[in-house]
DNA sequence: GCCAACGTTGGC
DNA sequence: GCCAACGTTGGC
């Protein structure tokens, strides 16, 4: 199966591409809405690339690079009662939410800031750049993932601003 | 903190 | 099955 691309959100104030250099690997538990749902069990596969968003950050945007570490396995948080995950509905013989595992691959030097991916030719279709849009798992194309990475990696004098 | 856009819920 | 109300996301 040919490695997929995926774009991963979370806020800072939850975990940062800081964090999970230090941890070096991580599981990413929480996800409640069907269609990120759906790409972690069914799509993701260990190996696949991973833009590491931040949302609601100032500014919000890429990070770095991560890897998928384990393909999608039930999200137990779903049913530890009292847990801020915890769903009353998600049964244990058929588990409503799954989950997958990251590992860390790069930190980039400076955020991509999501103005400066709005304005790169080739990424005018990632779901990210479009208003409204929501998705906290996000599929993006091999090339879009090759272009943020380069735009990543590249050392601007006096930062990437 | 505001608020537009979105996904989900629930009454009918 | 429609759709208004509601809660959440996330840029700004």
């Amino acid at each position: 199966m040919p490695r997929r691309y995926w774009l991963m959100k979370v806020e800072p104030e939850a975990y940062t591409i800081e964090d999970l250099e230090r941890d070096g690997r991580t599981s990413w538990e929480g996800v409640r809405n069907y269609q990120a749902r759906n790409f972690m069990r069914d799509q993701m596969q260990v190996g696949d690339g991973v833009l590491f968003y931040a949302s609601n950050a100032s500014p919000s945007g890429v990070t770095g690079l991560a890897t998928i570490a384990r393909a999608g396995y039930p999200d137990r948080t779903a049913w530890t009662k009292g847990h801020t995950y915890f769903d009353e509905g998600s049964d244990k013989a058929n588990p409503t939410w799954y989950m997958v595992d990251i590992a860390f691959e790069e930190r980039f030097p400076e955020i991509v800031p999501l103005e400066t991916l709005k304005g790169t030719k080739g990424l005018e279709n990632m779901m990210v750049t479009k208003k409204g849009s929501r998705l906290s798992v996000q599929p993006v194309t091999k090339a879009e993932y090759d272009i943020v990475a380069r735009l990543g990696r590249k050392r601007v004098p006096g930062g990437n601003r």
